[in-house]
DNA sequence: TACTTTTTGTAGTGTTCATTATAAAATCGT
DNA sequence: ACGATTTTATAATGAACACTACAAAAAGTA
């Protein structure tokens, strides 16, 4: 009968918290990039030691594996509550190029959006797993636009992700959130023509 | 009087022409951005050996500044052309976009910018070489606007820019010829209007 | 031929990287 | 208290990185 945490384990215990680590390692990967961190930055900012470390993420693409897995449930943009059904298509659109506007400029230090910014790693495995997380994105959008406007579907799609990715890169290298806001609703004022065709 | 060369130089003479060299490096920075390429790779490509190479360059860092000065003129786009005085402004962006969209998936081993991507680097000085590119051809596009649409000026170089970047990153990520005329085109559309106002 | 100059090839330098071998320490069940 | 289990800390491993010391080789000049 327990809620969260069964008996204690056996072992001797943990220093640390691994969903603490992850935060902030989620942190670290998000304001720099998987690439330019190390695992020795990790360890040192979490103050453990490698083993640690691997005992408990097995390696540096496990714990950014884990890293994107949270940002995907906390820090991405809500697609559910945004792309509504009840209302216009373009109107949704507009409404998530303006998330993304505000949240790449939320955090300076960690601007962007993190899976965005991990599909342009130079490490295989890790862009592969931020492009799987990207790809859902992507496909999620492309399917609420296609239930009723199918044959722009991909078109627009493809529009709303560029735009995206230049958000977020445009964030990275200094852009504010009253300049990201402003190509996001200027980006958007094309979207409604393009459906009504 | 001569054209080119003068009488040979006096030591070894070298076994590589420098400029080839910078050309090939330009293919491959281009192709993997600056922190994936190696310096063994380079030398490997050129088939020399690393004292040639930094007698010649000084440091990866000289060669990659020498590739960005040979893309900027050779490859990149030609602003002053595109943005020309005699026709609308609006018409120009177009056709600057979608001469981006051309460039960017004309080369599939090599998508996108050259510079642009080399602004998103992981090694500062680098980083900072091709922002100094960066900035300098969307001052180019901010004064073009400027002289007929000064109050719009910079919301619509911020938006062509943004849509640079992500077409440069969309050609990265597999976007073909095709996908990216069309966002580009999509895109465009979004100028005329706020320019009119 | 001897001297100067520059490039060459060989073989390193030290640093940083992700990862791990080993054994002591800390907890549990009995 | 004792053995099983797991995490800890220390210290190292091999690989890749950008870069260089050094001396021989190849040219011009005297």
């Amino acid at each position: 009968m327990n809620t969260t945490k069964s008996s204690r384990p056996r072992g001797r215990p943990r220093r640390f918290d691994p969903e603490e680590a992850v935060a902030t390692a989620t942190q670290l990967f998000h304001a720099r990039g998987y690439d330019a961190v190390s695992v020795s930055e990790v360890t040192e900012a979490l103050g453990i030691n490698p083993p640690s470390f691997y005992s408990a993420f097995g390696s540096k693409l496990g714990l950014y594996t884990r890293t994107l897995e949270r940002y995907a449930g906390t820090d991405a943009i809500p697609l559910a509550d945004i792309l509504r059904p009840d209302r216009p298509v373009a109107e949704c659109l507009a409404a998530l190029l303006e998330d993304a506007a505000r949240r790449y400029a939320a955090d300076s230090a960690a601007a962007g959006c993190m899976v965005v910014e991990g599909t342009r790693c130079n490490d295989a495995e890790a862009r592969e797993a931020a492009r799987a997380y990207n790809r859902a994105a992507e496909e999620a959008i492309r399917a609420y636009i296609a239930a009723r406007h199918p044959r722009e579907a991909e078109q627009v799609t493809d529009f709303v992700a560029t735009t995206m990715f230049g958000l977020s890169a445009k964030a990275r290298s200094g852009h504010g959130l009253g300049q990201l806001l402003a190509t996001a609703r200027l980006a958007a004022s094309a979207i409604a023509p393009a459906l009504a065709a």
